[in-house]
DNA sequence: TTTATTCTAGAATAGATGTTCTAATATGGG
DNA sequence: CCCATATTAGAACATCTATTCTAGAATAAA
């Protein structure tokens, strides 16, 4: 009951993401302008500037880490390649979300003044997906640091050299692919 | 003849390295406290937060390009190989230029409102290393996309996963050998 | 239709941060 | 020793941006 929503949490996600990447900044007024609300609306939803980032942050950090874990579940001939390959992916299919992950600080988007329990949102997140890492890299038999590069730092340091200001070459997945494979293949 | 200058320059772009990554963004109050000047000296020095801004980041971009360069003119086995390397070598021994080059985005760094020949001095440094890493791979008979990916983008993916909170992991130079090697064999 | 509820609207406000400005300070040369 | 020059100092100022606040609008239930 009571009025409906005018907006999607989304769009207004959205918005944050662009508004950062064309301003190299996020200011409400973008936002607001580029979602089309109010700002009555806007802290009327989101409680505050601090309350938005953290959302929007949020947002981005849960959608990639969902396709990086099923990813990281695949068999493959090289395990883990899969998940190697979700950044890129992630990178075509959510490019609003990417730019987010790819252009911003964490420290600038989960404020000490967020919420309590997003931060705790967030860290039960990275808690999942830390657990999952230490697991494949445990029954891979391989270090941890070589299997944090090859499936994250690698692939997230080439998609960074396009994004957010060109589209990802078609064959950054077979480059991406090579340098992993060396990384996760047995000593 | 005058006064004499009381601080480095340096410092002051210390001090907005530090200040970027303390507090996830660069206040002239924090920089001011942290390098010990008046606002008087930082407006006298450098004319406006956005003449700073970009004279931080050149001095960081061209100390990284002078060491890269000359490692990419190193012979090797694997040729390239100290281009790749030069990256965790430069955190190692410059951790505050290194903190801004992994930390700053290049929009907030270089503000349109920056002097016109600041840019320019940063678009001369941009297309002298452009142009050295087309002559590598032209040399090298491998595609541009890939050497910047072993060369650049790579290295910068495994540092980021520690700088600026941690220290890089002793090992991390042979896990990017491994990986940049792999990409950068002849097919 | 009436009422309770939820959301929208946007002008007004408060607070923070970049910038300016004038006086004071330190050096080298005449 | 005094002058010209360059730099420092920091309070006052101006601007910008987040936030608040009150009135109004849209929905569902009674």
């Amino acid at each position: 009951m009571g009025r409906p929503s005018s907006f999607a949490d989304e769009a207004v996600y959205a918005a944050v993401a662009r508004s950062l990447v064309e301003a190299g900044e996020v200011r409400l007024q973008a936002v607001t302008k580029a979602a089309s609300l109010s700002t009555g609306s806007l802290y009327h939803r989101f409680g505050s500037r601090e309350g938005l980032m953290a959302e929007a942050w949020i947002d981005a950090v849960e959608a990639f880490q969902v396709k990086f874990l099923a990813a990281l579940a695949m068999p493959s001939d090289v395990p883990g390649l899969p998940a190697a390959l979700a950044t890129p992916r992630f990178c075509r299919n959510a490019p609003d979300r990417a730019a987010l992950l790819v252009s911003a600080r964490e420290r600038e988007m989960m404020s000490d003044k967020a919420p309590d329990a997003l931060h705790a949102r967030l860290a039960a997140a990275n808690g999942k997906a830390r657990n999952a890492l230490s697991g494949f890299a445990k029954a891979q038999g391989l270090p941890l640091e070589r299997v944090r590069l090859a499936l994250i730092g690698l692939p997230l340091g080439a998609v960074r050299l396009y994004l957010p200001k060109a589209p990802l070459p078609e064959l950054i997945e077979q480059d991406i692919a090579k340098a992993a494979s060396a990384l996760l293949k047995q000593a």
